[in-house]
DNA sequence: CTAGATATCCAAAACGTTTTGCACAACCGG
DNA sequence: CCGGTTGTGCAAAACGTTTTGGATATCTAG
């Protein structure tokens, strides 16, 4: 240990804090009374409360949560289960959710998951416990997914923005994906384009479906479909292999959401092509760097803010109550952003 | 309410859940028993273990972690306090924070506080009712500063990035502002800059002064300096008033951080300027867009995740032992990502 | 003066664990 | 046969609150 350090060093433990039982004591009342002046829940001669809330300033005394959890059978805290903080939408989503919570005297806990599944269930075994009261839950590991089933009808649960299938019975908040998929195609359509290029994700994800779909039912022209995986490099790829077989017939791309756009970007790019004098871009979800982009990209704006705090309001209305929630959904709006990457289909 | 609601709706309160008196009894023993068989704290025999696992299973009974933190006297949770998690910046810290806290099996309480001196108070009332074992602060509002240092000394408190001045005596964890600084400096120096403009943010916050320092020590030329906030539409402004002044009579443009940055590109590019071609930018913190922009934008990279990692990884040191932790510093190394935003001098 | 209302406070139980001291039996070596 | 060890399990206390049913004293109205 170096010398200098001795003096912070020396850091004694953390000393026992003044407890109900000690406020009550220098006071000369019970413990009852002390938590009567406190809790207002019944009235106190004011001379007593007076003394009592003396001696608690002095002695800085606060109550143990922890204790009257215990007591109450609740902790006021709940989860949200994510796979990616650092993922802009997912950032977004939990600022959403930690609003809801803070506004009805709610804790969140983070729960970033990486889609580990040991790292899940470590999370969902924290509702078992009871050490929070609900979980919001957001995109987890297919895996989980049964787990998930399981705690559904026990435990007070909501699904911010699902994306995999088969989980009924929830209560669902989510972006209206189907329409922004509507949205681009109209908007492209009227652009006068009439043959594009898809980028979708996995099939797996139903948003992802719910985009495509909303979008080939509006575009009404031709269109081809290529599938990668919501990466940046996907985009890329699906685009520069298109380029060098000389297929990519196309005046406009609509990409399943912005980081796949980017890499579409990337490779007409270095194709030596102009967006959007060649080839119109669009993207989806309106991530921070698609208005910073040069050109700013075309995009779907998700309202990922409101699906966290709309899930986690939702949720809360329940969990205050003692409730598990029923089955419900709540389909959020969104919006077209129309920036620089698209433009009217370039005369053939 | 619809009656297509009414099933669901009819959802019953949860249910009082198992408890170790329930699992004792339905086992035939003692509760101390049940605890031991489940702790391995003492060694019990083993038919009767088996009994009470099969119990255990048969009951669904999980510990509630309520109880045993109170008995405990701690809860294995923490808070991480910042102003805004959907800033990547610190969405990049959260996680690294959520990393370190998992490893030691700890929760993490997202604290967004939006600069709320009155959301930062409740947040700080947590650790006071002992609800978690300590806090990771990253750069709170000015006015909570007082009270902070109040808590300081009796809980469990480590700085990341802190970025106000006056807070001695605490666990700090930060990146290396000035080096960063220097880096750009002695970068920009090498490709033949000598007359830069400097874009800083509020003199207030110690890390934008320090990237200030190392970059006018390392650059060693002409540095004309103006202060802006840290947001895009202040590099804008900056940029644009001394291009309508006829004023920018420089080769590079180092900005404070990435968002000035691109707020500066902007306006050269209105001005018709070409980047790198006729004058090289710079910025800081590496955030996503950085890399996505046209042209990419060198800037120096903070490693937002491994503060976020190494304040909470230090702090639960000493929280795990029950001890407050003493006055130390760990500074992060930062590198340098030259990209396409910046190239050698023009010959003049 | 008395029955009932009111004001004030307290004791005890309950929330669900873990920990610790002890009791009892069985076994061991001498 | 005896002192000591080992194996096994329980009772009770403790963590720090809130809640609830009284108890006691004082007041009010008739």
């Amino acid at each position: 240990m170096r010398p200098e350090q001795y003096g912070a060093a020396r850091q004694s433990p953390v000393r026992r804090p003044a407890s109900i039982k000690d406020v009550a004591a220098a006071a000369g009342v019970s413990p009852t009374t002390v938590s009567h002046v406190l809790s207002g829940n019944r009235p106190v001669n004011e001379d007593t409360a007076a003394r009592v809330r003396s001696v608690v300033n002095r002695l800085g005394y606060v109550p143990a949560s922890l204790a009257r959890s215990l007591q109450a059978g609740s902790t006021s805290v709940i989860g949200l289960l994510i796979p990616d903080i650092s993922n802009t939408f997912f950032a977004e989503l939990a600022k959403g959710a930690e609003d809801a919570a803070h506004d009805l005297g709610y804790g969140l806990i983070l729960c970033n998951t990486e889609f580990d599944a040991d790292r899940e269930d470590r999370y969902l075994g924290m509702i078992r416990s009871r050490f929070i009261d609900g979980m919001v839950y957001a995109s987890g590991s297919p895996p989980s997914r049964r787990r998930l089933e399981a705690l559904m009808g026990k435990f007070p649960i909501a699904l911010a923005d699902e994306e995999v299938e088969g989980l009924e019975g929830a209560l669902i908040a989510s972006a209206d994906h189907e329409a922004g998929g509507r949205l681009v195609g109209a908007h492209l359509r009227e652009l006068g384009h009439r043959r594009a290029l898809m980028l979708t994700g996995p099939r797996a994800l139903k948003s992802g479906v719910a985009r495509a779909g909303g979008f080939v039912q509006a575009f009404k022209g031709e269109v081809v479909e290529r599938v990668g995986d919501f990466k940046e490099a996907s985009g890329y790829r699906l685009v520069a292999e298109l380029l060098k077989e000389g297929r990519l017939d196309c005046t406009a791309v609509f990409a399943g959401n912005d980081l796949m756009a980017f890499g579409a970007l990337e490779a007409l790019w270095e194709a030596g092509l102009s967006v959007p004098g060649d080839i119109s871009v669009a993207g989806f979800d309106d991530i921070r760097a698609a208005s910073l982009a040069h050109p700013p990209l075309t995009t779907v704006h998700q309202p990922a803010y409101d699906v966290g705090r709309t899930a986690t309001a939702q949720l809360l209305q329940y969990v205050s109550r003692g409730e598990v929630p029923p089955a419900s959904r709540h389909t959020l709006p969104v919006e077209l952003k129309v920036r620089g990457s698209t433009a009217p289909a370039a005369a053939r």
